[in-house]
DNA sequence: GTAAACTCTGTACTTGGTATAGAGTCAAGC
DNA sequence: GCTTGACTCTATACCAAGTACAGAGTTTAC
């Protein structure tokens, strides 16, 4: 006798729009509900905590696919775990990359910001002039910043 | 007596792909080039300069809105830069923001990789444990973690 | 003359959703 | 019974910043 519920009440229980639990059972993240006689979608409360752990998961930026992996993992008490650490870890890692990446990005624009002070005319500001030099000196040396 | 270049030689040498240079125009980034009889587009050497400066812009992860204002802001060398230095302050303040997120992110994934040192069964492995608890938590207290 | 390399336009695809349109359904009030 | 508002359904288009084709035409080198 579990109270089964439509996606308005879930999307609000779990804290995500409906539109976005669609898109998830369409990229068979969430397995297709029944429906009623209607068509509406009928959920059990299972599937909450299924939505939580995707929501979770997002939070932690992974991606669709990894997440479906890690709830391809999880179903099966049985199978081994090493998927999941190396999805972890790789997490880890794209995030320090990334945050490498916005240091340097930082340090430029800090370093361009300080070459025009006050609000000037285009013609003398630092800023711009700063930009076209750092153009200037990439053409003759390294050409992918990316 | 300038020389003009077809896509091809261009994008080699601003580093940038036939497609992109193509993407620019469209998102009139790029004012659109004199044709051939052949109807092939043909550059010259300014072009260059102001891809450059467009490539730049996108490595410090500037959007297109924003370069294309940061264009007609240059265009007039009267003009004031104050907006110039608006955009590069707001960008700053981005990536701090972001780096501040990706911190927290980090953190996060750090303790959860903490939980399952081995490689285990799944219904003993501590990370997916891990992540089932911040779901029961976070249903009971703050929802958006996003 | 022919084949390879180049260019053209237009369209579809990517990610993780969001935002409509237009139709159908349900519950409450009168 | 009827209407109104809230809800749901599918399908489609849109966002950013490109990338990747198809199918056609052009240029260049041998």
């Amino acid at each position: 006798m579990v109270n089964k519920m439509k996606i308005g009440v879930l999307a609000a229980k779990v804290g995500l729009s409906i539109q976005t639990i669609r898109f998830y059972e369409r990229k068979e993240l969430l397995p297709a509900p029944e429906r009623t006689q209607a068509n509406y979608r009928r959920y059990s409360e299972e599937v909450l905590q299924h939505l939580m752990f995707i929501k979770q998961c997002r939070a932690l930026d992974m991606t669709i696919e990894e997440i479906k992996q890690l709830l391809e993992t999880r179903s099966d008490p049985e199978n081994s775990c090493g998927s999941v650490n190396t999805t972890i870890q790789k997490h880890i890692d794209d995030i320090a990359y990334r945050m490498a990446e916005l240091n340097a990005l930082q340090k430029a624009l800090v370093s361009i910001r300080s070459s025009c002070a006050d609000n000037k005319k285009v013609k003398e500001c630092g800023v711009l002039h700063q930009l076209d030099c750092i153009v200037a000196a990439s053409s003759s040396s390294k050409n992918d910043v990316q």
